[in-house]
RNA sequence: UGCCCCGUAGCUUAACCGGCAGAGCACCUGUCUCUGGAACAGGAGGUUGGAGGUUCGAGUCCUCCCGGGGCAGCCA
């Protein structure tokens, strides 16, 4: 069996678990999903997530993915963020066909499903002004008052509805609430608002309207119109479910509920040196601490895509940060890592000096010049292609590529070193030549002719340093923008500080470049590597006279990152951690009443049930009861306790105990079933389930089904035998000491017999076969 | 403080009904190489937040504790 796949596009996470199993089981035939923007900003990486999931679970499973603009707020909403959305959706590669949608299309539809609210008495019109109603909401930890106008009649409130949509009341005069229950401990529960009155233009409806619906009325009608199955949003939605849920279970016919959408959550994206809220990024807009939404340092999609990032990596990095309910951040390594991955492939070589330094061939003749055929792609890359790059007297190397005083395992040139000049010569360093403040100024060479395209001279000599350079007289100037991380810290947002403090103030340095005139034989979007620094392409400034180059991502650099002194930031240790977590145990039971006290004394010295299991059971509502009914069919206490306690409760709540398909008295048999070893715990809990399924009675459903365990041990030597030989391997290593494969092995042998086999009888044969010599085994 | 969600390696995560804790990134070694890149090979790194309990067997089920996040907009 293959054990899971790991391509990326195929990574299991806790979404395809639930598409595959609704698949499965019929509840849906197809996926449909939603991409959900509110026009109101741009998108930016953390989207790409949502993108790549919403309608990657559509392409995956042959459904679709619809693109809703979820515009119910007029006054905060524009048009020209539509298009900017549209632009970047597709720029990331997606596709929504003939799927485009606007929750404002939805505005008479979803009127008129709160007419039918009001007619079923579950919302009414609440003339409180904002002030009453937040203070009437109560707090998380007291309960909210109800409206003095909660209990106006259907028809009191279809009138007033009515005149709110027809601009009879000004902004504010009133609201629709949804009329659920002022006290639940669940804040979104009391009576929120549904709609309210907003006399604003609409950028699609105009002046149609002047009552707009909430996100959480909208969303989830919106997603049933449109037959969405699997409503996907973050994690910070994760409270509104209970509302989502309430609201469609009241809406919708008796008919549509079994395929109504529900609503998943995931954790959105934080990745580290960036910030990723809209509300954040438009204040690095707007106060100027970037050059406009598609500033290359920016996370957005725009800004991505000018700095030259493909939309591929993206959809990749998006693919390997994987889905989950944690909250998390990731590092910024990992989108380095997919970037460069990408990059590596697409991206020809050229040669190009950022900060030049001039170099002269002393024993080059002037004047003169030579063409050197270079490949552009290395050999590990299945690509052909070559330029040819002009070579003569004066050249110009990286400034970094020279150390007057070099450190150890500094390999490059410096004063009487030689290197390899890329694709062409050794070259070693004679003079250096230095200007009145003692700055580097040029550096006086000479190179060996004989050494063209060779790694080894014949005398032996093989210089471990390579340089690019780029000829003097034939060189290609640009501006180079090098784009660097945003901030200078990990997470800005985690500081007392406001997060621009932490903004890196060498974020993007301009560098005056020298490039191989190959450069200008590429069309402008193509992406390039220039050697050993990092991959570039042309920012849209650039003009054939000007270039202006984007760096998208410097190439690694094992020696830098080598030279810079190891400033790693401590957490806490694990010691710290374990010193602040006490643990404190309040007793339940201080707060028993002489009651329960007096059933607590019954339970643990009557029945014999252990103290904290007793006083759990008191302690929940319905569980002593429970016990107590149950002992009709089992009289040992402690057993069906535990399997009240430890099973029962991972199945059903406590308060559907008393709604269950069973008596107390036919689980007590059940109970007695397993503590008498008429059938193993496994089968138990099978029997269990079947019992709340289907009602079953524990001893007829025993009997019909032949549950009844297994410890006849030729039987069970049998199957174990047959499980050894299937996998001798594991034996093997069973027997070189890796004993927790006893479980793997106890884990087939239950499979085998549908969990039938004693588990005591089995595990003792398992673990004398395992143990005999190899020949009584393999009989 | 009421309710909801979440804690698996430094980071992000996998693990079908309870049955071998497994990856990628990062890190370290080595090989190869005309990019200090890439590729390849190997290594280290885990008390699955903690303590009890159920079970032949717990990352997975039950209880409590600790830690993180969310909810009191007429925003989404």
């Amino acid at each position: 069996m293959p054990t899971g796949s790991d391509t990326p596009d195929s990574r299991s996470h806790f979404i395809r678990n639930i598409i595959e199993a609704d698949l499965a089981d019929g509840t849906h035939e197809t996926v449909v999903t939603r991409f959900p923007p509110e026009p109101n900003g741009f998108l930016h990486i953390g989207h790409a997530k949502s993108i790549c999931l919403n309608f990657g679970m559509a392409r995956d499973y042959q459904g679709r993915c619809h693109l809703r603009f979820d515009d119910t707020n007029p006054t905060t909403e524009d048009e020209r963020y539509v298009a900017s959305i549209q632009r970047d959706v597709q720029w990331l590669g997606f596709d929504w066909g003939d799927h485009l949608y606007h929750a404002s299309d939805y505005f008479e539809r979803l009127y008129a499903f709160a007419e039918q609210l009001i007619a079923q008495g579950d919302a009414y019109v609440d003339s409180q002004d904002g002030e009453a109603i937040r203070d009437n909401r109560g707090t998380v930890t007291e309960p909210g008052t109800p409206s003095p106008y909660r209990s106006r009649s259907p028809e009191e409130n279809l009138t007033l509805f009515r005149e709110m949509r027809a601009g009879a009341y000004g902004n504010g005069a009133h609201v629709l609430r949804a009329k659920i229950d002022m006290a639940s401990p669940h804040m979104i529960m009391r009576d929120p608002i549904l709609y309210r009155i907003r006399h604003t233009d609409h950028y699609r409806t105009g002046g149609a309207w002047c009552i707009y619906p909430m996100y959480d009325f909208a969303h989830c009608l919106s997603d049933a119109i449109e037959e969405i199955t699997h409503s996907l949003c973050t994690l910070e939605f994760e409270n509104n479910r209970r509302l989502y849920d309430w609201i469609l279970e009241r809406c919708l016919p008796a008919e549509q509920q079994a395929t109504r959408p529900h609503q998943y959550e995931f954790a959105r994206l934080n990745m580290d040196y960036t910030v990723m809220s809209k509300r954040k990024l438009l204040r690095l807009v707007e106060e100027g601490l970037v050059d406009g939404w598609d500033d290359p340092r920016l996370p957005t999609l725009a800004g991505l895509r000018r700095r030259g990032v493909p939309p591929s990596a993206i959809r990749t990095f998006c693919d390997r940060i994987g889905v989950a309910k944690a909250n998390s951040r990731v590092e910024i390594a990992l989108f380095e890592h997919v970037l460069r991955d990408d990059l590596n492939y697409r991206s020809p070589r050229i040669m190009g000096v950022l900060d030049p330094l001039k170099v002269t061939i002393t024993n080059y003749p002037a004047g003169e010049t030579e063409q050197i055929e270079a490949p552009h792609w290395p050999r590990d890359i299945d690509n052909d292609g070559s330029r040819t790059v002009p070579f003569g007297r004066e050249l110009y190397i990286e400034r970094e590529d020279f150390r007057m005083d070099p450190p150890d395992g500094f390999y490059r040139l410096a004063p009487g070193r030689e290197v390899r000049l890329r694709h062409a010569y050794f070259l070693r360093c004679d003079d250096v030549v230095r200007d009145g403040d003692g700055e580097v100024v040029e550096l006086r060479c000479t190179y060996d002719p004989d050494t063209k395209g060779q790694t080894k001279a014949r005398d032996g000599r093989r210089p471990k340093g390579i340089v690019h350079w780029v000829s003097a007289a034939h060189a290609v100037p640009a501006t180079v923008r090098m784009v660097d991380r945003l901030f200078s810290v990990p997470n800005p947002e985690a500081h007392e500080e406001d997060f621009t403090a932490f903004l890196n103030p060498h974020s993007m340095p301009i560098a005056k470049a020298m490039l191989e005139p190959a450069v200008r034989d590429f069309p402008a979007e193509q992406r390039l590597q220039f050697e050993r620094q990092g991959y570039f392409w042309r920012d849209a400034d650039a003009t054939d006279e000007a270039l202006v180059f984007n760096q998208i991502i410097p190439l690694r650099d094992s020696w830098s990152a080598e030279e810079e002194t190891a400033d790693a930031p401590t957490g806490p240790t694990k010691e710290e951690i374990e010193a602040a977590n006490p643990q404190i145990h309040t007793d339940p039971a201080a707060a028993f009443t002489d009651a329960q006290n007096a059933r607590l004394q019954a339970f643990t010295e009557e029945f014999g049930v252990a103290r904290d299991d007793a006083v759990q059971l008191i302690d929940t509502p319905h569980l002593a009861d429970y016990l107590e009914a149950a002992l009709d069919g089992y009289h040992e206490a402690q057993a069906v306790a535990n399997w009240i306690l430890n099973e029962l409760m991972g199945m059903v709540s406590p308060t559907e105990l008393p709604d269950l398909p069973f008596t107390p008295e036919q689980f007590g048999v059940l109970v007695r079933q397993v503590d008498t070893d008429e059938i193993t715990g496994r089968v138990g809990k099978d029997v269990l389930a079947a019992m709340l399924e289907r009602g079953v009675d524990p001893q007829d459903y025993i009997a019909a089904e032949g549950l009844h365990n297994i410890d006849d041990e030729d039987a069970l030597r049998e199957i174990i035998d047959a499980q050894l030989s299937a996998y001798p391997g594991k034996v093997e290593a069973y027997r070189n000491g890796k004993e927790g494969l006893l479980g793997f092995f106890m884990g087939h042998v239950m499979r085998e017999t549908n969990g039938q086999a004693d588990p005591q009888t089995a595990q003792a044969l398992l673990r004398n076969a395992l143990t005999a010599d190899t020949s009584t085994a393999a009989q």
